[in-house]
RNA sequence: GGAGAGGUGGCCGAGCUGGUUUAAGGCGUACGCCUGCUAAGCGUAUGUAGGGGAAACUCUACCGAGGGUUCGAAUCCCUCCUUCUCCGCCA
């Protein structure tokens, strides 16, 4: 959610933040609305106050046994009046309401302006591995632990299924990660993985994404499309205490995405699925710090990849690429040996206040004074289907067999998968 | 799923036989006083949102959410959400 105060002082500004994200509102009508409003309530105020003064003399009079008709009568009427209106004023306020809740976050002023093809590339670390053979794609590499069809008799299509080895890895790299993240003192959290929609229209999934989630209907509730919901919704409607920020949490969770309209594209194999596995980073953050933890989170990440010796670039995301809520992203991707292709395994966003405001979380300054809204961030850290693509990918031999980073190979009781 | 009890300001907690409650009191917090420092003590201030004003200030709304009764609702009625206790079912 965007400040009402921005919207009325510079209206334009955040229109062509919205076009910049190709959203497309109606700030104009926004205004009107406001305005309307606002013009509306001075009149129901000045009503209100009439019909409480009026109460009051009603209520002295009967103290001391007097006649209090005539005031009964008037306030009967400014009674009957304020119902009117204050009915016109709920609409307007909910009208208000639907309309911001369709108001993307603005981009940063470094977020460069267009579409996909104006991403940046930041940086890049290792080498891209060479192969004296013919590189595989995972799908071939892991026929016997990776069944698709199965999943599909299970599920559905684009579901998936581990057995043996591909399971063990999973686990062992969602434990990995999250004691690397402990490590450092986040705190791990294991949070539901279902959410109402205000959990979804907090941190802004609703009401873009609808069609992007399952939805149980019969309770109301939806299966998340990341652990950025529940962690984040930790805070809704909390107040801290600004010695308790920066708030530093980690945690696993499933995450469930219907892809809509994606079939066909990219979704062979590991690379677009239904239900993936991810180690979400979220972040609360005093709003003067933000940016600080924002390269943290990145730096944090791409630690991990270092660790596990996968090659990487960063992107600094463009503002056509950025998501509704974020007000600039950075995206790693790893390298895919037997793809011949860069695979997005995080994306790593700060929100500013754009969260807070629709989750109502706030911190009180140390002084003193009236609360203020956190910043939110939040990282993958990270996805699991791409990572093991890579991992294995990358790891793979002549003779079929993957070779394990070092970092894995004492969990995975082996140095070579065969 | 059944029965019962709750949901009040950052937290705890009174009010709930409708009108001096503009929500008591406590804790916490801030500032001041006091003590050689600390603790304790004393005093003052301290909810959120929106509107008006240059400003001290002032007006309106908000007691889980929404509706209703009434001149007037934290207080009465209805619906929903949610927490707890007991029972049932179940991993």
């Amino acid at each position: 959610m965007l400040d009402r105060k921005l919207l009325r002082k510079e209206p334009r500004r955040v229109a062509e933040a919205a076009r910049a994200k190709n959203e497309k509102i109606d700030i104009e009508q926004w205004l009107e609305t406001d305005s309307a409003r606002r013009t509306l309530m001075l009149e129901i105020e000045e009503l209100r106050k009439q019909r409480n003064l009026f109460s009051k003399a009603v209520s002295a009079k009967k103290r001391s046994g007097e006649n209090a008709n005539a005031e009964v009568t008037q306030s009967r009427e400014a009674g009957s009046r304020l119902s009117i209106l204050e009915s016109n004023l709920n609409e307007m306020d909910n009208r208000l309401y639907e309309m911001e809740k369709n108001f993307p976050n603005i981009p940063d002023s470094d977020v460069p302006l267009g579409g996909e093809e104006k991403n940046i590339v930041l940086q890049t670390w290792g080498e891209i591995p060479e192969f004296d053979f013919q590189p595989r794609p995972h799908w071939e590499l892991m026929e016997n632990v990776f069944q698709p069809e199965a999943a599909g008799r299970i599920a559905g299509s684009n579901f998936i299924l581990f057995r043996g080895w591909a399971a063990k890895l999973q686990r062992t790299l969602i434990s990995w990660m999250l004691d690397y993240h402990t490590e450092t003192g986040m705190e791990e959290i294991w949070a539901p993985f279902v959410a109402k929609p205000e959990s979804m229209t907090a941190t802004a999934q609703l009401p873009k994404m609808d069609d992007d989630m399952y939805r149980i209907g019969r309770d109301n509730l939806y299966l998340i499309p990341t652990g950025e919901v529940p962690i984040t919704n930790l805070y809704r409607d909390q107040l801290l205490e600004e010695a308790d920020l920066p708030v530093r949490l980690c945690g696993y969770t499933p995450c469930f995405r219907r892809e809509a309209g994606s079939y066909g594209k990219d979704n062979r194999g590991l690379n677009r699925v239904h239900q993936f596995e991810k180690v979400e980073m979220v972040r609360l953050e005093h709003p003067d710090r933000s940016d600080e933890a924002h390269e943290e989170l990145l730096n944090h990440a791409a630690g991990m990849l270092k660790l596990l010796g996968i090659p990487y670039r960063v992107l600094l995301l463009a503002s056509g690429d950025l998501s509704f809520a974020a007000a600039k992203c950075f995206d790693i991707e790893i390298w895919s040996a037997g793809q011949n292709k860069w695979l997005e395994v995080s994306s790593i966003a700060n929100f500013r206040d754009f969260q807070a405001r629709r989750g109502n979380m706030k911190y009180r300054p140390a002084g003193g004074g009236k609360p203020l809204f956190v910043h939110t961030l939040n990282g993958s850290g990270l996805a699991l289907p791409r990572l093991i693509i890579s991992l294995i990918e990358n790891g793979q031999q002549a003779d079929g067999s993957i070779k394990l980073p070092s970092a894995l190979s004492e969990r995975m009781g082996t140095e070579v998968i065969r």
